[in-house]
DNA sequence: TGCTCATATATGTAAATATCATATATCATT
DNA sequence: AATGATATATGATATTTACATATATGAGCA
């Protein structure tokens, strides 16, 4: 617990999404194969944020189990061995479906945002 | 996991916002005190789905310890005891920062939306 | 050569949160 | 007397996040 401008805070932020980094991944796959690492940038673009470099690797290989990205090694001279994913139907087919749970997880934010409007007109929630 | 029209899922549904239900709570105990039971009507339009009632009594107590709310047993003839809760000015503090910090989960999802557009024209993300 | 930094892929562990089940008790209605 | 709605909780487990650490290679430089 920390206390920032009076307010409360516990460890984590409030207000991310859980597992929001899986569509972002497959975002990224559905535009070019890539490696972990090399997901990273374009990751802090969509997640905001820093990433979790271990939590990054680790959700990799938990979506390779789940069937949504395959893994192949790059290796080459003079460069360090790569493990490149592609998204496959399945992936798409998440990332479908998370954009859809998005869309309403999206109109229960701006709900609250419209009730809190209300309550405290002087804000500009909106 | 389970599977649906072919998507994998694993058993939490995807897309929810980690404790989302709190902000919800200071919004409707901003309108007036209420007890846990009575605030369920009004989270379910607020959270979707529906509410999980232990954690629903577990996040009120946990609020209280971190000094968002306050409550006070009401007793009354010919009616069950309720827990009456009431906003603090801590608890309107963090709601403050909830709507703020939702704002840019808001703007993370918008930017996802904006580029499964422009990978995925044929879908109407947007 | 030895040093450091960026690249690259992981694992270990603990804490926070969600989910599902269960317990308990009262009031109103049948 | 039994059932269902009201009302408040706890127990156990699974899931996810956060933070730390391990390991190894390639590039650049003194």
């Amino acid at each position: 617990m920390s206390r920032v401008n009076g307010t409360l805070f516990r460890s984590r932020d409030f207000g991310t999404i859980e597992r929001f980094i899986e569509p972002c991944i497959l975002l990224l796959l559905s535009r070019e194969p890539t490696h972990g690492y090399g997901l990273m940038e374009g990751l802090e673009k969509h997640c905001g944020e820093k990433v979790d470099v271990g939590d990054l690797y680790r959700t990799l290989r938990r979506m390779e189990h789940d069937g949504w990205v395959n893994s192949a090694w790059d290796r080459k001279e003079n460069q360090r061995d790569k493990r490149i994913y592609t998204i496959t139907e399945e992936g798409r087919a998440f990332l479908k479906h998370a954009v859809a749970s998005l869309k309403e997880t999206d109109e229960l934010i701006h709900h609250l945002f419209r009730g809190y409007q209300k309550v405290y007109p002087e804000s500009n929630a909106i």
